[in-house]
DNA sequence: ACAGATATATCGTTTGCCGATATATTGACA
DNA sequence: TGTCAATATATCGGCAAACGATATATCTGT
């Protein structure tokens, strides 16, 4: 098997956040913005496509969750939560994935200029 | 500006072997596998849209070539070669991608479990 | 009452990888 | 001399996925 030239980072970050807790949509998107320091962002046109494919190969599964809030009480309907759990084969995707990309990593240092040491004079 | 969560590796390697002299559109394809130990590909589907764009973009100029051999002597057209060589732009644009990557990388570090160190015991 | 954040989702456009296909030249070997 | 693999360029259609825009609704703070 040969190494993508095109790697889906955008799974990678997704799982990888779930592998620590069960995360709704919104929040998964706001973890990956935090740990990457607000670079890399999953926006709604590529999150949630993005989920759904997550979802119909078994990686995640995911449960809805309605939130009543004080103010509204009894009377509204309340916002709607999906869940996102990653199931034991998305665990194991996350691995591949992860030992792809370090593997994938090492093989880009091969066409980047060597890294400039401090310059010592 | 976002780092782009898609990036284009195949334009990175190629500008890359592009940079220690030109070389004809098959010999990039020859120079990215042999330095990726034959895991990255640039087949003809790839590399040939992707030299137009460069072209196109200004990051290369080409010039073409007829290679005679010497069996065939005068009697052929000869083989067409299409040498690519680096821009100034283009050069500009390497060490914009090369920053770019080792940021990338970095971030990337965040989602990838922690290196497991040899085990001790 | 209102604005802004939260929360989910879809749509059309564009980009670009990928495999297949096409065409031609050249070199090695029988 | 014939044949085959390697060299060399290029295009095509299919497809996956990122992206920006848009839509809808709820909740919070002022």
């Amino acid at each position: 098997m040969t190494t993508r030239i095109d790697t889906t980072l955008s799974e990678l970050v997704a799982l990888s956040v779930l592998a620590e807790g069960p995360l709704y949509g919104y929040a998964i998107a706001k973890q990956v913005a935090a740990r990457s320091d607000d670079r890399f962002r999953l926006t709604p046109g590529v999150l949630y496509p993005l989920l759904k494919r997550l979802e119909k190969a078994g990686l995640v599964t995911a449960t809805w969750e309605t939130v009543r809030s004080e103010r509204a009480g009894e009377t509204s309907e309340g916002r709607r939560r999906k869940w996102y759990r990653l199931s034991a084969k998305g665990r194991r995707r996350l691995a591949h994935h992860a030992a792809a990309q370090r593997e994938h990593q090492r093989l880009i240092e091969a066409f980047l200029p060597p890294d400039a040491p401090e310059s010592t004079g």
